[in-house]
DNA sequence: ATAATATATGAACACATATTCATATATTGG
DNA sequence: CCAATATATGAATATGTGTTCATATATTAT
């Protein structure tokens, strides 16, 4: 990409190097995305405040979100490539349960936002 | 919905009962799905990365980010509506800066937890 | 008023995503 | 081995999302 040359008086050009030279590169920005990406559907975050609360079989998630089978598990597969989910199996049951120490903080801090009108 | 009567062995039916009644309303959920939703883009994220370093105008967004000036208009309308920026009129150009406090300590977590392998 | 400029907006498109249905896989008990 | 059960997976589909292009709006200077 070709020098940056800023068009507004806000900000001088040595000013707009320094920052866009200190961008996080490409791979930070896309994993930081799709580690978001993963927070913004209301099922999940469901399955969420449900494993935050009991250890949970897939069955019993299921009924708890109100969704088919397949849906929890498909959505269980996207938490656990995330590493926010862990499982156990005992038999032909598969336990989940909440595998990151940081899920708590982020909620707080979203439900701060939401709180603050 | 019907009463939730457990399948599995890790939980029983009264503590099922009590974590689906203290499920936060679907509207809390989806409130905060969309609230995510807004982090989970490379694009949005640059944005609010570059308006943390210093208020910028559209164009040098634009310029930054190495998308349409367009593109980032409609993205900067997305984190208005969310209230995370702000922005102040001079003349035709218009200047945009963070609107929220809760962004830095957001992105330290994902960023740990990023880091965390 | 007119031209020039910065930003915003709407339509169109390509691509991603969530859910369902049908079915495969794996484990246990008989 | 066979049947029953819990979970996982793949295909199909409907819906959502991000970008671009074209154009509208708004502001300033001449």
């Amino acid at each position: 990409m070709n020098d940056v040359i800023c068009l507004c008086k806000s900000i001088s050009p040595d000013e707009m190097q320094i920052i866009k030279a200190e961008l996080p590169d490409e791979n930070t920005s896309n994993q930081m995305a799709e580690f978001f990406k993963v927070f913004g559907d209301a099922t999940r975050l469901k399955i969420l405040y449900f494993l935050s609360r009991h250890e949970l079989c897939v069955a019993d998630l299921s009924l708890l979100v109100g969704m088919q089978q397949s849906a929890v598990s498909h959505q269980l597969k996207i938490l656990k490539l995330n590493r926010l989910v862990k499982y156990r199996k005992d038999g032909v049951t598969v336990y989940y349960a909440l595998d990151d120490n940081h899920i708590e903080s982020i909620f707080a801090i979203a439900r701060q936002h939401l709180m603050e009108q």
